[in-house]
DNA sequence: GGGATTGGGTCAATATATTGACGTGACATA
DNA sequence: TATGTCACGTCAATATATTGACCCAATCCC
């Protein structure tokens, strides 16, 4: 028990410190790690036609309100844009712009991959598989418990 | 690449899961993830005489303008208080009150213990023990480029 | 067609989190 | 003693995060 204890305080520090020394890896560019999640959600290759406001945020596992102000502040930024669907029009989709593409692609990636080999300094291929492993575990049990508490 | 890609991905999923359950947990005893953070620091059998307000912004890695206004609620609840140090008249050691001991060691642990088991459902000891590892090694490189960027 | 659901925008309250800046009193040292 | 440093409180701006509530339009389903 004393080891779960020091687990999700050493989780809730690492947390915390992500977020910090992560926007500041970003900051020049003016954004957050927030913002660099949302980027990273769009940018994926399956990504085609945008994302929809509702699935955007149970990729991230945020709230919508939460979302909203964040797609406000990057569409606010030039970085994305909305548009409605043409399939579903409740919908609106949530497309990069070509300067936020640009953005992500030639200045923030580049800065992302180094933050990434600094912050896993030490670790090997098969550490990184391991904690990652370890991370989906917690969380599936923690999205457990948010559907069990929502019941 | 792409692993380490998932794995700050999926940490930062799990931060953000682990205030929404980790909070959800406590609320009952009006607590946060960050409360039950303060308090299990003001808890431990070495800390006697009460922590610092820096010593405890160092012990949990916020800033003291955050930690300041977590302790003024903290305050209002009745949770905590903070009184001169004798030794050094700069400092106000921080400490928990006698209701805050209560609620933390009769309410607050039980429900958290509950938690504990639950999200690290499926977790064997040497699980926890491998995920702490790493969390402690990433914890390690953050805070090593939190100095270097404030150098 | 009509009722229920879904997707989303919005307002509000609250709590965390950062940085930067300024002031004050206490302490340490040259 | 004078200077500098330290611990803290505070104000401000900004960004994240939650929940709850309400509304509207579009869609789905019977």
């Amino acid at each position: 028990m004393e080891q779960a204890n020091r687990l999700f305080f050493k989780l809730y520090q690492c947390a915390n410190m992500l977020h910090k020394t992560g926007t500041r890896a970003v900051e020049a560019e003016g954004l957050t790690t927030q913002q660099w999640a949302v980027l990273g959600a769009l940018s994926r290759p399956q990504v085609e036609r945008g994302m929809s406001v509702g699935a955007l945020a149970e990729y991230l596992l945020v709230s919508r309100q939460n979302l909203s102000g964040l797609l406000s502040r990057m569409e606010r930024d030039g970085h994305v844009k909305s548009a409605p669907d043409g399939e579903d029009r409740r919908s609106r989709l949530v497309t990069m712009t070509a300067s936020g593409r640009r953005l992500w692609k030639s200045r923030a990636l580049p800065k992302i991959h180094t933050y990434y080999s600094r912050a896993l300094d030490g670790f090997s291929d098969a550490d990184v598989t391991h904690a990652l492993h370890y991370l989906l575990k917690l969380l599936e049990n923690m999205k457990r418990l948010d559907d069990g508490g929502a019941r």
